[in-house]
DNA sequence: CTGGAGGATCTTTTT
DNA sequence: GATCCTCCAG
């Protein structure tokens, strides 16, 4: 690559004072427009550009500002080229809009900014310039999730392991897990290794690792993993990078993972100008390894450090701020931050209780509508919730009334099947050695090229070590296969020769137009008569549309490898419809917060799993989910959901007990457990008794006294109480191997290993679960 | 051997 | 509601 460039885009003056020099720094600071109306605070963690910086910034503090504008200020007073300075994100919705800020703030574009991206962009750039010192060539492809099953299925059922009992979704799971925490196959502790497919986990890492290579191609985990090898391993590498990048900034720094955060750590060794910008009480990845440890030890990682807090909110109302802080409170593992807002009071938060799923998208739909007619702006209202199924309802509602909503980060674009279909042509196109792109294409449109074609594929493309084309290319020269499938295998692999050799020559966008017509994909929708292939050609127009935006081929699989969102359209007025995951960072003026219930939020997969500390995630996106508010916030949760087509009832969240009543407006909720209309009554499992008690006079009030009542207590799902902690600790457990036990949620099962007090059991219905041994009983 | 139909099992969150 | 998988007919 280029050394940096001489040139300059911004506009740092020729006959400058010397840069970063006292002058400099004097004048930038009198003049500089950017820098007025910051706090002290702010201030301080701008102005610290050299040594170990870690600023705790609360939610709506003025976090991305601070991180902005501490990047203008270092270009603007020439301490640095756009070129020397990492910036790191987690989501490319963040980089984009770091990017736009700075931009805005410095009053031109950042051309320069090359190394301002996800953790993931700026690893996949680093390792294409060194591939080929971990076995990979620069133009190796990313796998994503779909593809990475794929392959692991194909090694499972190499291994005659039951597919069944050992799915490949949670092998990938465990490699994804020691990825994050940067073990390589050989350092998978033993025990880890053991408990996928009775020891055969870490074998089957190594041999997916291997199958990698060969495939030349890297997985999302890998890309940060293998760079992290490369810097281990090549000191010579490292060094060039770390006097490369003489300024540092990282984002959202609470949920970096082990090898992010040692790939951080190895980078700002030489010049030690790091700032790490994080919130403790917003740590929400860490059932994708994120570790919270990293924001607690930043000072022992880099002594002397200067930590600044952010306490000053410019976002929510009062009684918001205090529903939030007062819920954080009751986490323990947090390093502690006092909130304060100068705004008016406004509104209560409103608390409100339904009947079911099905009522709350009804009424928070007619929210909605009243508060456009008092000219809300759409844009401005969100409904973030905890799981993604609940979206659907959500969906059908505004549907039915027309109200125009837009999902981020929900099911995406590029995943969809006919996409997915239409990329595989175009990277096997592309990239010649993608093999599961071809075995993706290789029957779709159907072709007679089923199992035993591909298993012939499989058996010559290994034998020789070539890439399947390669292989299919051999084997209709010779008289292998049945004359129909050698015929049909030939159409095929003249295509893809043919659209290979016009890759230099044709534009791109004519390109993909010709593959999908030639190969009979756009015909196969055609045929199609059923309500969807309507939709999916559509998407397929889209995408050719998309593509225009880049230059090359390449360049465009590059970006929908790692650029998984679709850009929507911000300009339409739409309300925003997201998991609370994919609010974080985000601020609306009214937010409402559905299926606030035990079970959902929190749910109760990380209250089994991981106990108080799983409980405490789920605390941190419950206060995430409030702190996106301005001014107005309406928490709800139903009494009936549906589940996967069955009927639960649930009780109100324990997060709801714990927000100060006199924050809190609870709204009459007459129509939920007064009169029914007969219809809903009528609902399968929706009407058994266990709400008469609890909810047959209306307000929550009563709810929540009635939870105290022995009564509810024995209907209330059986989870964790805040203290219980999940231990190592032989003794806390008085269950033994093989004992059969009952659990409220999976029914019954054996005990199949015992560790402290997390069993594992194989279930009779639900399968191997890791579970609590206070959450089952004997049977 | 391939393709279609009907069945079981799902769903926490994402780069 | 959908996708994945298994089984059966052509």
């Amino acid at each position: 690559m280029s050394k940096p460039e001489q040139k300059s885009s911004l506009d740092v003056p020729i006959r400058s004072p010397k840069p970063g020099g006292i002058a400099m720094r004097a004048m930038a600071a009198n003049t500089a427009p950017y820098l007025e109306g910051l706090n002290a605070e702010q201030r301080e963690a701008i102005e610290a550009l050299e040594g170990p910086v870690l600023v705790l910034a609360g939610a709506g503090t003025g976090k991305t500002r601070v991180l902005t504008t501490r990047l203008a200020h270092l270009l603007k007073l020439g301490l640095a080229q756009p070129r020397q300075i990492l910036a790191v994100t987690f989501t490319n919705k963040a980089a984009r809009e770091m990017k736009h800020r700075i931009s805005t703030l410095i009053g031109s574009t950042v051309e320069g900014m090359q190394w301002l991206g996800t953790f993931h962009s700026i690893s996949a750039q680093i390792l294409r310039r060194h591939a080929e010192l971990v076995d990979l060539k620069s133009d190796f492809s990313i796998l994503d999730t779909d593809d990475q099953i794929r392959l692991l299925k194909q090694l499972i059922a190499a291994h005659n392991i039951d597919a069944k009992r050992w799915p490949a979704r949670q092998l990938a799971g465990f490699i994804d897990n020691w990825k994050n925490r940067g073990l390589t196959p050989d350092k998978v502790p033993a025990g880890e290794g053991h408990a996928f497919a009775n020891g055969k986990g870490a074998e089957l890492y190594a041999e997916y690792q291997q199958r990698l290579k060969t495939l030349n191609a890297a997985d999302f985990g890998d890309l940060l993993l293998e760079c992290l090898r490369i810097f281990q391993e090549h000191p010579d590498v490292l060094a060039e990078y770390q006097s490369r990048f003489t300024h540092l900034l990282v984002d959202e720094y609470q949920d970096t993972n082990v090898v992010q955060y040692l790939w951080l750590r190895l980078l700002a060794q030489s010049h030690r100008n790091i700032c790490c910008v994080g919130d403790d009480d917003q740590s929400i990845y860490g059932w994708r390894g994120a570790e919270v440890d990293n924001i607690l030890r930043f000072e022992k990682d880099f002594p002397g450090a200067k930590v600044v807090r952010l306490e000053q909110n410019y976002r929510s109302t009062p009684h918001i701020l205090a529903a939030a802080s007062a819920l954080i409170a009751h986490n323990e593992d947090r390093l502690g931050k006092t909130l304060r807002t100068d705004l008016n009071d406004g509104e209560k938060v409103k608390v409100r209780g339904l009947w079911d799923g099905e009522e709350e998208a009804r009424l928070i739909a007619d929210d909605i509508e009243n508060l456009q007619r008092e000219q809300q702006n759409l844009n401005e209202v969100a409904i973030l919730v905890r799981a993604s199924f609940q979206m659907r309802e959500f969906e059908e509602r505004f549907i039915t009334l027309g109200l125009p909503y837009r999902v981020i980060g929900g099911p995406r674009f590029y995943e969809r099947m006919e996409i997915r279909d239409a990329l595989a042509y175009l990277k096997i196109v592309s990239q010649p050695d993608h093999d599961l792109a071809f075995e993706r294409i290789v029957n779709t449109p159907k072709r007679g090229l089923g199992d035993a074609t591909l298993k012939s594929l499989h058996e010559h493309a290994r034998a020789r070590n070539v890439p399947m084309v390669q292989a299919a290319r051999e084997i209709v020269e010779t008289d292998e296969l049945k004359p129909r499938a050698r015929a049909a295998l030939q159409g095929l692999i003249d295509n893809i020769l043919r659209w290979r050799s016009l890759i230099e020559t044709t534009p791109h966008t004519e390109l993909a137009e010709m593959i999908l017509e030639e190969s009979g994909y756009t015909d196969m929708w055609q045929r199609d008569k059923t309500a969807k292939a309507e939709g999916r050609l559509e998407n397929l127009k889209e995408l050719i549309h998309a593509m225009g935006e880049f230059d090359t081929l390449a360049g465009f699989l590059e970006h929908i490898a790692l650029v998984m969102d679709t850009s929507s359209d911000e300009a339409e007025e739409k309300i925003n419809l997201m998991t609370l995951h994919s609010a974080k960072g985000l601020e609306f003026d009214v937010v409402f917060l559905p299926g606030w219930e035990e079970g959902l939020l929190p749910h109760q997969r990380p209250l089994d799993e991981f106990g108080r500390v799983g409980l405490e995630e789920e605390r941190r996106l419950a206060h995430v989910g409030i702190t996106r508010a301005r001014f107005d916030l309406r928490i709800s949760f139903a009494a009936n959901r549906r589940i996967h087509n069955l009927w639960q009832n649930a009780m109100p969240s324990r997060f709801l007990d714990e927000l100060p009543e006199e924050h809190i407006d609870v709204e009459n909720t007459q129509s939920a457990y007064g009169a029914h209309d007969g219809f809903r009554a009528n609902q399968p499992g929706s009407r058994t008794q266990p709400f008469a008690n609890t909810y047959d006079t209306p307000g929550w009030q009563r709810a929540k006294a009635a939870q105290t009542t022995g009564a509810t207590q024995q209907r209330k799902p059986v989870t964790i109480d805040g203290e219980l902690l999940a231990t190592n600790d032989p003794d806390t457990s008085d269950f033994s191997l093989g004992e059969r036990i009952f659990h409220q949620k999976y029914g019954y099962g054996l005990i199949s290993s015992i560790n402290g007090n997390k069993l594992t059991i194989d279930f009779d219905k639900a399968g191997r679960k890791r579970v609590l041994s206070n959450f089952v009983e004997r049977t």
